[in-house]
RNA sequence: GCCCCUGUGGCGGAAUUGGUAGACGCGCGGGAUUCAAAAUCCCGUUUCCUUUGGAAGUGGGAGUUCGAUUCUCCCCGGGGGCACCA
């Protein structure tokens, strides 16, 4: 038998797959249906491991439910628009359309060699104008319920490139390009209420059960309700242009009397009044917004503050007033804006208060602490405790003393309970070119109007320029005017574009119908959704999964689907790391060009600098340590590739990619292949009968192989795709065995064609040939997956473990089903045991059957 | 800074509900085969000890338990997310 050629029949099988359309889904069939996504790509240019990985898992339930006789539906299509595509212009002079759709067709042929079970005839790319008109098409939709909205807020601004910069486009405060500081800047821009779902969003996690507990927390933090008390403080006096109320929220209503300031965001409608006339404050606010706009960049900054000047009387105190600050740690976007601070128990108000010496009077008491003693220190006390210092709320609990605080607020009419989120309204708008158009016009009489329908797709000019700076679509000379759909005046189009995940928030349920003329085909979708088990990185835990929950609840609330959760079973893969390598000139350096000196000492094969082995880091461009895909395909063959990546770690996990490892995986191809070759000669005819007298090794070997597809259907179901390698790793070497007497032919047949079945998920080529050459009729990929006989799955007999005190001495083979009484008599009886106990007094015995004997002595 | 995850031999990892720690793979050592090599096959492989046996051992420290990799608390290391990267 010759040496097994990879590359060759992959391509043999790929085509026949292709041809017969082997892995095309009929939507509209009464088979049960099976639905498993990965998360579309981003066309970046080249598939790296990361994807090979995330689509090889899929490829292992896509097949495994096929076989288990579903009718699965795994499509394939791009996540098209994005920054990369606009920043691939302005370097490299390509428009943005052509260097996507150049990647696309990259990837599409890469992907294609990994051999994966997908229905290609599905496929679409978000930047296709029949996918982002029918996103328009629910924008409009959203819109007309009203789900969205426009109003002012504030992004990171380049004041040379004239542009908004992405968060990671800010670096140390100033622009990646221009270099120049960053403004926070107010635009006018659209808004998903995806608020209005805020509860159902957080209920919905409970019903979640498939999905990482990790993932649900981090959302139910992302939403972050919380319940508390809004209430007004009286400013003290009358200031001209200063409405007389401030309106705060906190949390803990119970410390009101601890407060000893009140502080409002930069972006405060007071505080932009006050500035007018006072430019130390102007000079305060404006170093406020030259910070960045993220949470982390607001959190780590020193906690800094203006005095305004103003009072605020304390609401039970009389005569009691509170100095009001402008403060860089207080967030516009939460709650009212405002805080009263209690720098006894709260982090930020402590430090905030030792920086301008305000009072810190500690109010809750840990319980047992005499309140005379207890100070704080440079740590603020959070835990719970008695209230002190407080008048009528001394001697209540923390929770009893927000309840009274809120009643007697309500009571009085200046304050309310309120539940308040840390969820904000998702702002869509993008000042881009590469993205959705978003469908709105412009009419200086009738406001902004919606694009009628049937105007839809309004579709990108392809005609742009990335020389100067700014949005493409605003400077281009003609694409922003037209008319008003409603009064038919000149007006111009929104020149703003959609967030990216406004694509990727429905995609999911497009492919059901692609090609359907409303952006849903209801019935299907129905019948289709939720994704059975959907993959992809843990990065996405929180935004794209939480907007992709909003979208499938806004499009319930306008009757476009049934379902309210997107997503059945969610798994998160981990990353694909790899060594770093240096070379003695301080440069990263590429692992195909390391070798190794016979000392053992490295070096790399084009200048012959010597280099040493840094850390294991996930694979990225710029250190270099990445490994191609098709590299690896063209020497291996992909099967060898998708057996490595599922078989060293645990999916969740990240994968470290060596050298050996793909090695291995490469040797066990060639083994499985090798078995056949020299046991075909032994194998019983195609489909003989199994004897019902079996030589014990002929037995033996059934057992191994009903116990292998019991443990590999399991640990396929779990998603434990390396626990699934090692069963049949020891399943493999079972066949290797010796095997003679009754039966043996044909439980050789058994068990060998029953490796076929369990590998083919995983290796689907190497597994066709096998199939093929055993005499096979028709695919693996069309097999049913097979059956296994419980009886043959559990021994007679079972090793047992007898501890004394907790420690192992002995071990008994016993009858499986062995009771309480003989296992505790037979360790008593082991000669081992005896010499423990001898002489000792035995205190206990727990006898725990099929697992344990543990005999205490002392 | 906040939130979340993670830590087991030389390495990746396994260990139903708390019940024999180290399955399986890699690497390494020894042997077979070969003129030789590659490939392949067989055996061994947690560490330590005065070795028919025993002790220690799952990042570190405490706790619960007859029994802890598994549960609780504290600490340390590594990673992810933080609203305009996708």
């Amino acid at each position: 038998m010759s040496r097994y050629n990879a590359k060759a029949t992959e391509q043999k099988w790929q085509k026949v797959w292709d041809e017969k359309g082997t892995f095309v889904t009929d939507t509209h069939t009464d088979k049960p249906k099976y639905y498993v996504l990965e998360m579309f790509p981003y066309p970046s240019g080249r598939i790296h491991m990361g994807h090979v990985r995330n689509y090889a898992l899929g490829d292992v339930v896509a097949r495994y439910r096929k076989a288990k006789g579903y009718e699965v539906l795994h499509p394939m299509g791009w996540d098209a628009f994005g920054m990369p595509a606009e920043n691939a212009a302005m370097e490299h002079k390509v428009h943005p359309a052509d260097w996507t759709y150049d990647n696309i067709a990259n990837m599409r042929n890469q992907l294609k060699q990994v051999g994966l079970a997908i229905d290609w005839s599905r496929e679409f790319a978000t930047c296709d104008p029949e996918y982002y008109g029918k996103s328009q098409q629910i924008f409009l939709d959203f819109m007309r319920e009203g789900l969205v909205y426009r109003r002012e807020s504030q992004v990171n601004w380049d004041p040379v490139d004239m542009t908004v910069l992405a968060n990671e486009q800010v670096i140390d405060g100033k622009g990646w390009r221009s270099g120049a500081l960053v403004e926070r800047r107010k635009l006018s821009q659209w808004f998903f209420k995806i608020t209005d779902f805020a509860d159902d969003l957080l209920a919905g996690l409970g019903t979640l059960d498939k999905w990482p507990e990790k993932v649900k927390v981090m959302q139910e933090n992302w939403i972050g309700r919380s319940e508390g008390l809004k209430f007004t403080f009286k400013v003290a006096g009358k200031i001209d242009g200063i409405d007389g109320e401030i309106p705060v929220y906190t949390t803990r209503p119970d410390t009101i009397f601890g407060a000893s300031f009140c502080a409002i965001a930069a972006g405060h409608s007071i505080a932009t009044s006050l500035a007018k006339n006072n430019p130390a404050l102007k000079n305060f606010i404006e170093d406020c917004n030259r910070s960045g706009t993220t949470e982390e960049a607001i959190e780590k900054a020193e906690k800094r503050g203006h005095d305004t000047g103003l009072k605020v009387l304390h609401p039970f105190i009389k005569g009691e007033t509170l100095p009001v600050y402008v403060a860089n740690f207080v967030l516009m976007e939460y709650g009212s804006g405002a805080i009263f601070g209690c720098p006894a128990h709260d982090q930020r108000d402590l430090e905030f208060a030792h920086k301008y010496n305000l009072k810190v009077l500690p109010v809750v008491v840990p319980e047992g602490e005499d309140v005379q003693a207890f100070q704080i220190g440079s740590e603020p006390y959070v835990g719970p405790g008695l209230i002190a210092n407080s008048a009528f709320l001394d001697g209540l609990d923390v929770e009893s003393a927000k309840k009274e605080v809120i009643q007697r607020a309500s009571d009085g009419g200046w304050g309310e309970k309120t539940v308040n989120y840390r969820l904000r309204d998702w702002g869509v708008s993008r000042q881009r070119y590469w993205g959705t158009p978003i469908p709105v016009i412009h009419c200086d009489s009738c406001g902004p109007v919606g694009v009628p329908s049937g105007q839809l797709p309004v579709t990108l000019p392809e005609d742009v320029s990335f020389e100067k700076p700014g949005n493409p679509l605003d400077h281009h000379p003609t694409w922003k005017h037209t008319k008003c759909p409603s009064c038919g005046a000149a007006a111009v189009r929104e020149t703003d574009t959609m967030d990216t995940f406004v694509d990727s928030s429905w995609y999911f349920a497009r492919f059901i119908s692609p090609k359907n003329d409303a952006p849903l085909e209801k019935e299907a979708v129905n019948n289709w959704l939720p994704v059975r088990q959907y993959i992809g990185g843990v990065e996405h835990a929180i935004l794209h999964l939480l907007y992709a929950r909003f979208f499938t609840r806004a499009l319930n609330h306008i009757g476009q689907l049934d379902v309210k959760e997107p997503f059945e079973g969610l798994f998160t893969q981990g990353m694909v790391n790899h060594v770093t390598y240096r070379d003695s000139e301080g440069q990263w350096v590429f692992p195909e060009l390391i070798q190794t000196r016979d000392d053992g000492s490295l070096f790399r094969s084009d200048s012959g600098f010597d280099v040493v082995e840094g850390r294991v880091e996930k694979m990225s461009k710029s250190k270099k340590n990445v490994v191609d895909p098709d590299d690896i395909i063209d020497q291996y063959g992909a099967d060898t590739a998708r057996w490595f990546v599922l078989s060293d770690s645990p999916p969740e996990r990240d994968l470290q990619w060596t050298e050996a490892g793909i090695e291995g995986a490469w040797r066990f191809t060639q083994r499985l292949w090798r078995l056949l070759g020299t046991l075909e000669s032994q194998l019983s005819a195609w489909g003989a009968a199994i004897p019902a007298a079996l030589s014990d090794s002929a037995l033996a070997l059934r057992k191994a192989t009903h116990k292998a597809i019991k443990g590999v259907s399991a640990d396929i179901e779990n998603l434990h795709f390396n626990k699934a390698v090692a069963r049949i790793y020891e399943f493999t070497n079972s066949i290797s065995g010796k095997l003679s007497g009754d039966g043996a032919p044909e439980a050789l047949r058994e068990a060998i064609e029953t490796l076929v079945l369990l590998v083919a998920p995983m290796m689907p080529h190497l597994a066709e040939e096998m199939w093929s050459n055993l005499g096979g009729e028709g695919l693996v990929a069309n097999q049913p997956w097979p059956e296994f006989d419980e009886a043959l799955t559990t021994d007679d007999q079972v090793t047992i473990a007898v501890q004394i005190n907790g420690k192992l001495r002995d071990t008994l083979m016993v009858s499986r089903d062995a009771d309480k009484a003989s296992l505790e008599a037979a360790a008593l009886a082991s000669e081992k045991i005896k010499t423990f106990t001898e002489g000792k007094n035995i205190r206990k015995i727990i006898v725990v059957p099929g697992r344990i004997v543990n005999i205490v002595v002392g």
